[in-house]
DNA sequence: GGTACCGATGTTTGCGTAAACATCTCGGCG
DNA sequence: CGCCGAGATGTTTACGCAAACATCGGTACC
């Protein structure tokens, strides 16, 4: 670390302060004016050139003398100008921001996706604006709605079952366009998921070609439309492989939740091969099993959903269903930058594929 | 769910549509102009009074006729009038949004730091930009830096070690306050950030407490302050209580690199205690332990750090040191805000205190 | 030699809002 | 009875930028 400490602010760094009182031309009105960055004109006098100039050339416009060119970003470099992204929007209509709608932070899933998101987003040029909404509640969610008319987004990218929203009646602002994760809205919006049917058929399929008789299923919480897909899919798996369906068996992602449910599926003999919503249910079920003495995976086997970067550690490692989140958000942004170009909503459901990752936790009947 | 859905734009649900096909003129896409939505002055229009009154009533302005207010008010419903960010953000100068910088949401505590910044940003009515980083080189972060400047924010939340910014030479722009999280910049910036020296002493403490000789570490990444603070606390704790220190053991805060480490520290039989870090760091920990048939607790015991949900379901549930993230997010928002209404920079740093959560995977020696 | 054209630049205008200032209408009071 | 003040409302202006249009000197071509 040769370089000392260089952060600084434009004001103790940038201007020499040549002119004295001459600023004061600036200064005109009365009291403290709030001091701007340099705008435009600033660039423009300093230049010798007009405002119009400056903007051609902040712009990459061509049709600028090259020599004009660089007295303009000489003159932009001394006063430090940055463009003033308000007065941008403003003019052009746009805000170059993309909004996410989200219920929670606290699930692979969500955080996920909004990192392939942001990802995807930052390579378009669009900034990403989070749009929390603290409690599940339709109210809740109508004021975020509500709210976004006046947020700088030009598009939304929704991360929940929208079914939550329907007994409000909500209109949204004209002109942001939406995009749906999690949802089955394919016919109203652009959504974009997860093969959910698919990840959910190649669990199960795995487990029963190993030689199980049939295959338990630990639910994510029946308002998740993620976990209302990968529970249909389990049960439409069994049937048409002409199997019983064992019971429903329900938790909320959680591994607490996932402890719970395991210890009363350790009491049941029959209970040979479990397929976990989430790989954070499959790590309580894990230690629920462990606890009553059935070993993963000779008494039991157990496969999960997500394929996040610890369940690989687990004890045993586990085998799971690989979702391609950055896949997901990229096509997100990808869709929603389309509707906004285009100025028109989109209908339809896009499908990312998983991939089954096999590990430790599964083995023969 | 009686209500059938509703979510409607609102060109489709607002407007009578009292004309016939002329309709065509809003629907010229890319020829005509791009339709926005209602102005104030529309509303003034529809109200039958000036657009300043209707700014008044907007921004909840007393000195209306309540008479007027109501008319004005349901102007706004018939036009469904939204008041325009860019617009507003323009005139007043500021944004009502923080930006956050940071590498990855890939790791618990930037990802738990940021829900707690986004909530305690959305109580304040501000909304959060996400400015992500690549890659963590210095031209990276650089670019981020200076693209700042242009963004709509009115203040910047970096959640990452700042002395990667430190040869590069920064000019933030004007008026865009700073707070840092996980570093050491108090002199310079405000710092906010947890308690790295107190949560280790309380685990090595805890450690020595049940009988052990020392305490081995397995830490974090040397690019990250956190982990420097926690290594060199856990130093600190082990020679203050006059005990060897043992070879410093690094890992890259994932679960892999805790078990790679872990075989290593598993062939040493006078290893009994560990403070690892991170909880995921700790995963991999436990799973290399136990595949080379070392019980925790009763052959080594193990501590982590962070608490993140899942640690209580490892095996066996972890014991390990409580980070609160959502005050870390709640303290940074809050001085960011003062920040930017006082107009002017503060340093100095603030602690967020930790707390010992004993599961069972510590015991005696 | 005139004219059509072209590249480089300047001027005007308006995006939607809100501060500052102007006006207008009362009721009360000397 | 006219003036004052206060509340209610309207008018002007500027925020910073970029389309649209205007200007201006030169060049090619008939």
């Amino acid at each position: 670390m040769a370089e000392p400490w260089r952060l600084t602010t434009t004001q103790e760094a940038a201007v020499p302060d040549t002119s004295g009182p001459e600023r004061g031309s600036t200064t005109a009105s009365q009291g403290g004016r709030r001091p701007r960055g340099a705008s435009m004109a600033d660039v423009a006098r300093v230049a010798g050139v007009s405002s119009q100039t400056v903007s051609r050339v902040s712009n990459g416009f061509s049709g600028v003398n090259e020599e004009t060119r660089e007295r303009v970003l000489a003159a932009m470099k001394e006063l430090d100008y940055r463009p003033n992204s308000a007065a941008r929007a403003l003019k052009r209509g746009k805000f170059h921001t993309i909004g996410v709608i989200t219920f929670t932070l606290s699930t692979t899933g969500n955080v996920r996706t909004l990192e392939g998101i942001a990802t995807a987003a930052a390579q378009a040029g669009y900034a990403v604006t989070l749009l929390p909404v603290a409690v599940p509640t339709q109210d809740e969610v109508h004021g975020a709605f509500s709210r976004l008319g006046e947020l700088a987004v030009d598009a939304v990218i929704v991360i929940m079952e929208v079914h939550l929203l329907d007994s409000s009646r909500l209109t949204l602002p004209p002109h942001v366009q939406v995009v749906v994760v999690d949802s089955d809205a394919g016919d109203r919006f652009t959504v974009v998921d997860t093969d959910q049917a698919g990840g959910t058929r190649d669990a199960v399929r795995h487990l029963l070609g190993l030689g199980h008789e049939t295959v338990w299923h630990l639910a994510g919480p029946s308002s998740s439309f993620a976990a209302q897909r990968r529970a249909d899919a389990w049960r439409t798996a069994l049937e048409e492989a002409g199997r019983a369906v064992p019971p429903l068996m329900r938790g909320d992602w959680s591994a607490e939740s996932g402890y719970r449910v395991g210890l009363e599926l350790a009491e049941r003999p029959d209970c040979k091969a479990v397929f976990a919503a989430n790989d954070q249910m499959a790590l309580g079920l894990l230690r629920a099993l462990h606890e009553r003495g059935r070993r993963v995976p000779e008494d039991v086997s157990v496969i999960g959903f997500d394929d996040i970067p610890e369940s690989g550690s687990f004890l045993p490692p586990l085998t799971t269903v690989h979702q391609d989140f950055a896949e997901v958000g990229r096509l997100c942004v990808e869709s929603a930058l389309r509707q906004v170009r285009r100025g028109a909503a989109e209908r339809g459901t896009t499908l990312v594929p998983t991939r089954l990752v096999v590990r430790e936790s599964t083995g023969p009947a």
